[in-house]
DNA sequence: AGTATTTAAGTGAGTACTCAATCAAAAAGA
DNA sequence: TCTTTTTGATTGAGTACTCACTTAAATACT
């Protein structure tokens, strides 16, 4: 592993802990094992060093989440290899994620609202390909045709992002929430009754 | 207003808006227009201003919660008034939100984590809250009696977490997501085709 | 030799927090 | 009632320290 990666590694690691504004550029050169130099020669600024992770892993969840639609017949299957993937992503990168949770709402919101559907924004596509899943599941029949695309794939996305948000705040098992997660979303979005769909409040 | 509740809000504006760790206390004394020496006057530290936050917060939601159950007759009643709750609550209190969505995670974790079942945490209060609505619903038959009541109301209380988080990010109305929300959740937790359930994966 | 990597030693701005000193008003004493 | 004492609110300059970032020299590589 080259220096520039074990300095990414090792900010990922502390940003996570400590979050970044409370994390100097000093102790991750020293948790990393190099000079504090060496840091800013690599990254122009402490700042980069958060978008570069934050590119990192959003690019990496949404490859993973493109290579899982392949297999899928129905919009049915489809949300269930998203969500299972979902589960998976954060088992395996559950520090780059805590900075997501972390971090994102910081200064960066301007960057990062969705309000500018900035098409480089791996958020936005996210629910773009969630919302293309409903309308697909919406065709094919797999799913109700009285979901509206967009909405629906608001509140799924923020409820995989919550329920990871909780379960690394309280370290509680995965297996099991990825199971229960999906069989929630399944109920909600399979067809069957519909007319009695009304009655929210 | 006193000053010291001056000091709290503006505050709570301030680490909503840059983080709590990217918040200096010389801009809280200078935007609730007060020496620097008198934020230290009335807290001992700039922690403790984030905690009275958290503590604050933490209890308006709780007694809101408690409050909203008391006339209802059945678990899917209960359901559908803390979700209602929940959103009204997030609309009137967007800062204290985001600072709890953004700073909770933070170098408190362990004091907040819901592994230690302090009774004393507001977060594993409100998933107990949950708890005890999935169980009513599932005894007078409101909704499903295949649900397990700890993971459903895990589920649950990251959803709505979740989702507004999302929206604090990308300034969305909430109108439509809270019935939206509601209606997914609804759609999940009531009784129908139980036996279909198997197939989560 | 010459280029790229790595280091150690800065620098100055900014940090949380302290403290001695006012000031106004309430409490106590006459 | 009028003075004296005490209290708490408020200030802003000061302290010790940490921060992100720079620079110039040393080391390693080719």
């Amino acid at each position: 592993m080259s220096r520039k990666e074990t300095i990414l590694e090792t900010a990922t690691a502390l940003f996570a802990r400590e979050g970044f504004s409370a994390t100097p550029t000093s102790a991750i050169a020293r948790e990393a094992g190099v000079a504090e130099g060496l840091v800013f020669h690599y990254f122009k600024s402490k700042k980069e060093i958060l978008l570069c992770i934050l590119e990192d892993v959003a690019e990496r969840y949404l490859s993973g989440c493109r290579a899982r639609l392949e297999n899928c017949r129905t919009g049915l299957d489809a949300v269930k290899a998203l969500i299972g993937f979902h589960f998976e992503f954060g088992t395996e990168n559950t520090d780059a994620l805590l900075v997501l949770i972390r971090d994102v709402p910081g200064s960066f919101c301007q960057k990062f609202a969705l309000t500018n559907q900035n098409s480089s924004n791996g958020m936005y596509k996210i629910l773009c390909i969630w919302e293309k899943c409903i309308e697909r599941g919406r065709r094919d029949g797999s799913l109700r045709h009285d979901l509206s695309p967009r909405e629906t794939a608001f509140v799924i996305q923020g409820m995989l992002i919550g329920i990871s948000r909780l379960r690394l705040l309280t370290s509680l098992e995965a297996s099991c929430l990825s199971t229960q997660a999906t069989d929630f979303c399944i109920r909600a979005l399979r067809p069957g009754a519909e007319n009695e769909q009304t009655i929210s409040k």
